[in-house]
DNA sequence: CGCGTTAACTTGACGACGTCAAGATAATTT
DNA sequence: AAATTATCTTGACGTCGTCAAGTTAACGCG
């Protein structure tokens, strides 16, 4: 047995999320893995398996606490940005798009759908609570009737939802920015005035 | 060497994409693999590194060919929605959400950013080729100026672009429909009116 | 306290993956 | 016809997720 580890961990399942988020922050989906993972939290290769059947519970344990984080940072730009629907709806959906850019690789898996399982509670449980932040701020935007039929809170939701999720996700996916840049600065600055727009053409539309 | 296959395929490139296409398509991204394509090219398993260097290459190219159908088919939707702007911002939407839904695993690679080489220009022709669509249809919806500064064209166009690029992500994750269900009909109809929603905001708010 | 049972972890193996190096074959050029 | 070059094969390497079998330590019970 390699040198310096106990054979019983103590708290390896813990252990083992910690070290896969530092892995998916620090070297990106691509340096993650079952087997670094197990490296990391200093136990063999196929210690991972007794607390995580495969891989997919693995993941599913990651995206939840991602989520957790998730639902936190949103809460917590609503609660700052008070009782204005405007500015609280502003506040959510760059909270949205700042959390994908400052954690791109747990967003993504976050979102995957393929490698997750659904079924785990902790994970749908954890997810229903980050959307809850968005009924919230997007309830003020419906009405009984618009130009195209009633808006709905649920297509209210859908409506901002969408909006903030494909901006995260064109941006992480470098579309958004001429090839390679860097411009935190001005996608900043864009997600701004697109927010102001959006929330405005929503409230007051 | 294995039956039947001669040692010069002739037109072993495009034989790799079209296995690609079909792999992704029938089997999905897990059924995919650099040797999955030679094997169903009848090649063995290292032919591919000489048209494409390496697996970036490859689906490089299959993503440059997914975006010249992506932009087919906005085009023909844009252009039998005929003139009115409203019903032809309508039809680029439904139908980019469409191409996403009836190629899942296509559309994920095409918006993938980690696996694909922008430095390819075919791919960022094509590509571009696809976003001028969205130009077009944005472009009635911009004007200088509105309750929250001046909507300029490019403000649109990331509007409309995160609008429908958020709807069909997540229709993919599956975070649109409660778990597992195949509800296609239905999203189709909130798909229609979010966007009939949204392009009476965008060009007549 | 001691002993058996069980949970936690290791070791080693398997097939599949992407990639590289070396060799074989066929088309092209000279 | 010979030499060169492009194309493709074969075999190997390290990494991956997963499985089976063995080892160690913790726990429950007499």
């Amino acid at each position: 047995m390699a040198a310096g580890r106990k054979y019983h961990h103590g708290n390896l399942r813990e252990a083992l999320l910690d070290a896969g988020l530092v892995l998916l922050t620090e070297k990106g989906a691509d340096g993650f893995s079952l087997r670094a993972c197990a490296a990391r939290a200093n136990v063999s290769h196929a210690a991972p398996a007794h607390h995580f059947g495969d891989i997919r519970a693995l993941l599913s344990a990651l995206a939840a606490r991602g989520f957790t984080m998730f639902a936190d940072r949103l809460r917590t730009a609503r609660e700052e940005a008070g009782n204005d629907a405007g500015k609280a709806m502003q506040a959510v959906g760059l909270a949205y798009i700042a959390f994908a850019r400052e954690n791109p690789a747990i967003f993504k898996l976050m979102f995957d759908g393929q490698r997750l399982d659904w079924e785990n509670e902790e994970l749908a449980s954890v997810a229903r609570q980050a959307y809850g932040e968005l009924e919230t701020v997007a309830g003020p935007a419906s009405r009984r009737t618009g130009p195209a039929g009633p808006h709905t809170p649920a297509l209210m939701e859908t409506f901002l939802w969408s909006l903030v999720h494909g901006y995260a996700h064109l941006s992480l996916a470098g579309q958004l920015s001429p090839a390679g840049e860097h411009q935190t600065k001005e996608e900043e600055a864009r997600a701004r005035s697109l927010l102001e727009t959006v929330s405005n053409l929503m409230l007051e539309g």
